[in-house]
DNA sequence: GTTGATGAAGTTGTCAGACAACTTCATAAG
DNA sequence: CTTATGAAGTTGTCTGACAACTTCATCAAC
């Protein structure tokens, strides 16, 4: 956790230094930055740099600053929050990401079951069955597939769902075409119709309003799009340290 | 989405048109951005402005600086992602987020309950402990119950848990005490009793490895707390647009 | 011809000073 | 007490300069 030397340029060291006085608290959400005038006497760096390091902070939405006033610790929640940042992008890292993909949506099928509208039903439906025709033309349909997710988050009726898939999404979903291209077309016809069966029971659940029938779908559903990661990764299990 | 007037700074101007020529693909990673210089020609600022906006960039992880060679577009996956950035943190905003959080939780507690190790129940036990002594010594254990999330994240053996929660947790916790102050001291007593009643049968099912009953107790743990905050919202429940 | 040293040009990093735009607050005028 | 006024303080921007480093072409030596 302590990133300190690694850093070649000065505005950096003092980026991470506000930073790290700000998640720690010593600086809490509403207080005023020292002055740029105090932190170049106090750091001995010169204006640029504190700026620049001010700037890095106001990008990661950790301080707001006011012309003429000052520079601002920013309320947490109104800054866009970063999790998880893959260094090394092993194949361990996208299993890893996968299971938290598996969480939010699981749980976004049942807020959709209970939540959606006839309309956004509606959409669901027709994303899935879109699937079915690209699936009929004797494609792929990655990119049906993850509207068809996406349609689910957005009839959540929570903005974070959809937000948190779409980036996941765009990560995560283009490795569907490393599987697809070790299998047979045989093998791929069957699994691609099994997994629109699948979805067809999502569908139905959402439809219905049965949350609990749409957490059940989904999860088997992801659990056995991980399960073939999980062997393609060498059968890293269960059951660890 | 387009937000290029709202910045009040120039610096913030340049960052968004970069960010957007990265974004939109029209500069593509490992390329290299124009040279300062070219920038402040082109754009009509000076280089101070340049400068703040590539610091900021490389905030971002989007720009990484090689002095003496230039700056060059970071490959994405590389960088820290970031999502939900809601602007106005209105008490929907919240609830939205606390609905993340419970998805997320809810199947942490599973896999914890599927693949925690003995130590980690040891640690997650102990939590649970300091949560009691807290309680007794008539606290509202805050910190205590962070701990606790943190230990069944952890216990997942998946880090983007815990480091999703990290963030998560530190900011939608702190809200506790805003509830806590509104309760008399006799309610806040039965409730607290009724959360660690919670927990106890979340440590339970994660002890025992049943992954199905520690998914119902920490929804059940979480969906209650939402409960009262969707009250204290104002009876916002389901069955949207 | 190949290799290695040399040096100039280009680029980012840092410093310093200046002024503009804006906020804040104390003070005086009404 | 309320309202202008103005000075001081702070961030935003511009300009110029030099240091540190990289890149590449040139040239000498083998």
């Amino acid at each position: 956790m302590t990133d300190k030397q690694s850093a070649n340029n000065l505005a950096e060291q003092v980026m991470v230094r506000l930073s790290a006085d700000i998640r720690g608290g010593r600086l809490a959400p509403g207080a005023r930055l020292p002055t740029e005038q105090a932190l170049t006497a106090e750091l001995g760096v010169s204006r640029t740099v504190v700026r620049e390091a001010v700037a890095a902070l106001r990008a990661d939405g950790l301080v707001v600053t006011r012309r003429g006033s000052g520079a601002f610790v920013a309320d947490p929640m109104a800054g866009p929050f970063r999790i998880a940042a893959p260094h090394a992008t092993t194949l361990s890292d996208i299993l890893d990401v996968m299971e938290l993909r598996l969480a939010v949506e699981v749980e976004a099928a049942a807020f959709a079951a209970e939540r959606a509208s006839r309309r956004q039903v509606a959409v669901i439906r027709t994303a899935w069955r879109s699937i079915d025709t690209a699936l009929k033309r004797g494609e792929g349909a990655v990119a049906e597939d993850f509207a068809f997710h996406r349609a689910i988050a957005e009839a959540t009726g929570n903005s974070q769902f959809p937000r948190f898939l779409a980036y996941l999404g765009s990560h995560v979903i283009p490795r569907q075409s490393v599987r697809l291209n070790v299998d047979t077309p045989d093998e791929r016809r069957t699994y691609l119709e099994r997994i629109q069966h699948e979805h067809s029971r999502i569908v139905a659940a959402i439809s219905d309003g049965d949350a609990a029938e749409a957490r059940r779908a989904m999860r088997e559903h992801l659990t056995r799009s991980l399960g073939r990661y999980r062997t393609l990764a060498g059968g890293k299990k269960n059951g660890r340290r």
